[in-house]
DNA sequence: AGAGGATGTCATCTTTTTCTGACCTATTGC
DNA sequence: GCAATAGGTCAGAAAAAGATGACATCCTCT
């Protein structure tokens, strides 16, 4: 599949919820989500904060989550470059749902 | 990663909302639980509206789901067998996010 | 001039996921 | 007896995702 079908859905889903959990599955991308829910974050913050990844695979992360809609690169400072990925609207749509995820697996812990 | 490591969620998560999502990623899980949600189904009926799909790759699909805690299989008749997948008391507290996913796929929809 | 941080890319390798064809058991209908 | 339906399993191939080492560019600090 190529970036564009990917970001326009256009794999022909009887599911509606899976395109939209198809933009959030991955390694990384959970958790990048959930940084970038808490503000703007800079790519060496990023890393610092991902134990066990590394630049390549935060940079694959990034780019793809930038090509689905969900961040979007800022320039903080030109000299020395200083870059911020923060989300876009289309992105915030997604705190509630992704809140009720993070509350429903904490009731998942409390019972288990 | 073991199924069992699977099922407990033992991976070192920062990010708690990541271990539910991975439960319902994959090209088939999101479609499998929307069938579900409406009703318990069986294998033959499942193969039958998950178009492009088959039956070697539904049989892993509903393994996992199993191990997950999501499904449970069920024996309807003995002969001849029939047997019928429904979700778990632990899968129906998936069903309001799930819902939510759809609803604001939805919206994406009308906007885009 | 040289070291080091910030922000990456590229090519390659490995691991995981998904697909495919063949095979299996049991039962029913003709 | 033979085909069809129901519900799968197994082994191997192909595709997708993730990891890794090397490299590149621009800037600052000493």
């Amino acid at each position: 599949m190529t970036s564009s079908e990917y970001i326009n859905n256009t794999n022909n889903d009887q599911c509606p919820a899976q395109s939209l959990l198809k933009l959030l599955s991955g390694k990384w991308k959970p958790e990048v989500f959930r940084l970038a829910m808490n503000g703007p974050l800079r790519f060496s913050q990023l890393l610092q904060q991902l134990k066990g990844s590394n630049k390549q695979s935060l940079s694959v992360v990034l780019k793809e989550l930038e090509e689905q809609g969900i961040l979007r690169k800022e320039i903080l400072q030109k000299k020395p470059l200083h870059i911020a990925y923060h989300l876009t609207e289309k992105g915030q749509t997604f705190i509630p749902v992704f809140k009720q995820l993070e509350e429903l697996q904490a009731g998942i812990n409390e019972i288990s």
